[in-house]
DNA sequence: TTCTATGCAAAAAGTTTGCAGTTAA
DNA sequence: TTAACTGCAAACTTTTTGCATAGAA
């Protein structure tokens, strides 16, 4: 867990970001984690909420997702699996793809490259906007 | 090109950035494509090549690509391809997949999602810092 | 002539950081 | 006691926008 790190002390307020984005299959981003903190922690800032992501990010705790350009989206699932993005409404949500699945067959020629991870993402319509 | 769309005019600058994305393999920020023309357009504004980048974005002209948290880069190959993004140096670079390839065939279970479009983005080392 | 494109500058949005006080170990 | 954690506010980076002028059709 979070104490196996050398540098870095418990927090209550990083073990909260931790818990909400373990429990959630949706993909919060840091405003979204803060106003959702804010019952619990009526003073938590959001540079603290920015500052716990990026070290949970950083011991490979969550991962940061990158969609659209506007802002970052966080995960607790650090299992291979893929997103799916609506273009209508901009849900992000979880899709499972086949366990035996690895896109890296598929390359044509890594010219000396070390793949060492991938990310598959799906865009269209979700099933509420269809 | 660009004058089959009717709302838009022809616009030099919009032809340059389109000419730089075609012309490159990595994929620029918008302040690298705005340093880029400077030479050839002095007075040309940074807003103006966002605002640019979002029209040939809008008209399927080009792709805008999210790596990182940082900044956007654009793409002017719109033909389906991966990128590799080097985690030591950062450098994003194109990696061809075989044509066959549909992971559309590997998702689980769609749940009644209608998926037009995907992404695959590999991160390793790059031959340059291996 | 009409409406898009432009440069400029200001503003917006998301994220990071410096500081002084607080807290975990 | 030490060094990480915190809230606060200011700063920073990337992107967008309002305005008046220039330019394409």
């Amino acid at each position: 867990m979070l104490t196996d790190t050398l540098k870095y002390r418990k927090s209550r307020q990083r073990e909260k970001i931790l818990e909400i984005l373990r429990n959630t299959k949706c993909h919060p981003t840091a405003d979204t984690i803060y106003l959702e903190m804010k019952d619990e922690f009526p003073d938590l800032s959001l540079g603290n909420v920015y500052r716990n992501l990026n070290i949970l990010v950083e011991t490979n705790m969550i991962k940061r997702l990158d969609f659209g350009s506007t802002f970052n989206r966080y995960d607790g699932n650090c299992e291979t699996h893929s997103h799916f993005i609506c273009e209508k409404c901009g849900e992000v949500s979880d899709l499972e793809i086949n366990e035996n699945f690895n896109p890296e067959d598929f390359i044509k020629n890594s010219n000396g490259k070390k793949v060492k991870n991938f990310t598959l993402e799906f865009s269209g319509i979700c099933e509420n906007c269809r």
